[in-house]
RNA sequence: GCGCCCGUAGCUCAACCGGAUAGAGCACCGGCCUUCUAAGCCGGUGGUUGCAGGUUCGAGUCCUGCCGGGCGCGCCA
């Protein structure tokens, strides 16, 4: 609708075009939008505003003028000029009323673009490392991430929904040291557990797995273990070293073995995100493993491509990316003195592979400590000859937990977190999700669990989702009264639906489709979250003033239509946020 | 110290990339179930959008400064 009333207003702008004062091939940056008050019509614009001061004329002047020159349309009823000098639309009635026959026809199509019409994207979000389990703050990145794909994918996308599994480095070897050091302890091998390794309960879940399939085969004498270690764990700084050390005697003593636990506590803790993501409706198409990057060559095809052009160098026996050339507030070791690769040389393997892979944008969710890791990224790109445009990055605020009005701190290592799955099971998914994404993902988020908790029934969610168990449940009713629906006579006496309610809810169910198209565009799934809001609000409201199975069966039927189809609506909007949509509550 | 994000009703948050009278939910007050699900509806109380300037027809939104909160500034990942 937004772009009928757009073609209307420039039709009616080739006037002044004609006269010269606005150029044949100028397109004015005007807005159409929902008007927000009922009594500025249904849509307004600002054309008149944007235009005013350009062409020198007061703005209600020139508003009055171009209403008066918009060409008719049977969808629009009435057009006024109000305020400063909007130009407001109002719907006709026979517009609206053809919205409950669109939605019929297309069902879950409605609102949905042509599928592969826009660009494809790969969409990589959550990308937890698999050292223990999901924390809330995942999840919101989680619930952001797949409502986005969703969204996404809705408005014509080819949505490719990854997860970089960071399956190399420093932090797995302490979690396969951390497993190895529990497994020992249900050996009854006492040894002292550094205060950096991870401490949480899982970790003795993997051990007792690993005991349960190898029995003591790995077990190692205490004295055989503590050689060449330091006899107590320092203090301060000096852990870090502790626990490499603790790891790199680990490596020489348990040869192969070490590889062997070091499997398994990946394995396992994969599963459990797998699982975990699974029940809470996210699904990814790929899981991306970081230690494939350098066994397919992309590591060292990005660096190459540096190299040739000139932009990596040595210091200090250090190999070094320049990438203070593209913003960067410093340059960054890749290859580091000691011959490793660095994170960061992933990132460059894994941004290159992105494109390789033939994706034509990549976004990336970010939790928002990862913040000052964008300028790296995207000098990154610039130092790839790959296109800043194509890379965008969308920070995931943190969601701060409270229990019993104190904050609860979350650490992996400490094991002191609420994960996702206690969330889950204290709130439910379907709450749990709309609550994540009914606020901006660049919002803080205060999120109190006992209150998720106490009042978990007055969470927004049941109230969108109730309104979709009442239409079910007025389909039930009807049968119980020995009714049938009949779609073809309700569509015809369409003209009945005309109060204000069935107004409303019809210019709801006519938005909708608006409000998938700036969710994507804004990669904002809380406007779809919003827009159910509105829709269900519409109809309870519908609902209360206006008895649905009437006598009248042909007003019967209409309204039934209307029913059906915001049933859908509300059906297609939740399944886009990842939440179901029951029939009975 | 430098950088990024954020300050909106008592609380948690919206506000469609500058629009009209800043909206919901919770909480609080008052109404509505012999009729389709009361997890609902209708009405009411509640605001100097952190503070001070600036830009313009028009600012919660953009710019500057200050105050307050969060996060980040490794040859960690």
């Amino acid at each position: 609708m937004k772009e009928h009333l757009r073609e209307l207003v420039l039709q009616a702008l080739l006037d002044l075009r004609r006269e010269g004062r606005l150029g044949a091939e100028e397109e004015p940056d005007f807005a159409i939008e929902p008007s927000r008050h009922a009594e500025h019509g249904d849509y307004a614009s600002n054309v008149a505003l944007v235009l005013g001061r350009r062409l020198g004329v007061p703005p209600r002047q020139l508003a009055e003028r171009i209403a008066r020159t918009l060409p008719r349309s049977h969808h629009v009823a009435a057009v006024s000029v109000a305020g400063a000098g909007f130009i407001n639309f109002t719907l006709s009635d026979l517009c609206l009323q053809g919205v409950v026959r669109r939605v019929l026809e297309l069902g879950e199509r409605y609102g949905r673009a042509e599928p592969g019409s826009r660009e494809s994207v790969i969409l990589e979000y959550v990308s937890a490392n698999p050292t223990g389990p999901l924390h809330v703050g995942h999840g919101r990145g989680a619930a952001y991430g797949d409502s986005l794909a969703n969204i996404l994918a809705a408005h014509g996308h080819r949505v490719h929904r990854e997860y970089y599994v960071n399956d190399a480095g420093r932090q797995m070897d302490i979690l396969a040291a951390s497993v190895y050091l529990r497994y020992l302890e249900l050996c009854g091998v006492e040894l002292p557990f550094p205060a950096n390794a991870y401490r949480g309960e899982y970790v003795y879940d993997i051990a007792r797995a690993l005991r349960a399939e190898v029995g003591d085969a790995l077990r190692r004498g205490r004295n055989e273990l503590l050689g060449g270690l330091p006899p107590d764990e320092p203090e301060g700084g000096d852990r870090e070293r502790y626990i490499d050390a603790v790891i790199a005697r680990l490596k020489s003593l348990l040869g192969s073995d070490y590889q062997r636990v070091f499997e398994r506590g990946l394995g396992m803790i994969l599963e459990d995100i797998r699982e975990d993501l699974g029940a809470f409706r996210v699904r990814f198409d790929a899981w991306f493993s970081e230690r494939s990057l350098a066994a397919d060559g992309y590591v060292a095809r990005a660096l190459a491509r540096l190299r040739e052009r000139g932009l990596l160098y040595e210091r200090e026996g250090a190999l070094w990316f320049a990438a203070t050339r593209f913003g960067d507030e410093k340059d960054r070791v890749v290859i580091r003195e000691n011959g490793q690769p660095t994170y960061f040389a992933s990132d460059l393997g894994y941004l290159l592979s992105k494109f390789e892979r033939g994706f034509e944008r990549a976004i990336y969710v970010f939790g928002a400590d990862h913040h000052g890791y964008v300028p790296r990224l995207l000098a990154a790109a610039r130092g790839l000859d790959l296109d800043p445009a194509r890379i965008e990055i969308q920070l995931v605020q943190f969601a701060v937990l409270y229990r019993g009005g104190e904050k609860v701190q979350m650490s992996t290592r400490s094991g002191e977190f609420v994960t996702l799955r206690q969330l889950r099971e204290e709130v439910g998914s379907d709450a749990a999700r709309f609550f994540y994404v009914m606020r901006g993902h660049d919002q803080h988020l205060d999120f109190d669990l006992d209150l998720a908790r106490a009042q978990s029934n007055d969470n927004p969610v049941y109230y969108v989702q109730y309104a979709h168990a009442r239409v079910a449940s007025l389909f039930r009713q009807l049968a119980e009264r020995r009714l049938a629906w009949h779609r073809a006579a309700g569509e015809a006496a369409r003209e009945r639906l005309r109060s204000p309610h069935e107004r409303l809810l019809l210019l709801r169910l006519l938005q909708y489709p608006e409000a998938v198209e700036t969710a994507a565009l804004r990669r904002a799934p809380q406007l779809v979250a919003n827009a159910l809001r509105e829709t269900a609000q519409a109809f309870h409201s519908w609902y209360n003033a206006e008895p649905i199975l009437v006598e009248d069966a042909e007003l019967r039927n209409a309204r039934l239509a209307l029913a059906q189809a915001t049933g859908q609506v509300l059906a297609s909007g939740l399944a886009l946020l990842g939440v179901s949509a029951p029939d009975r509550m």
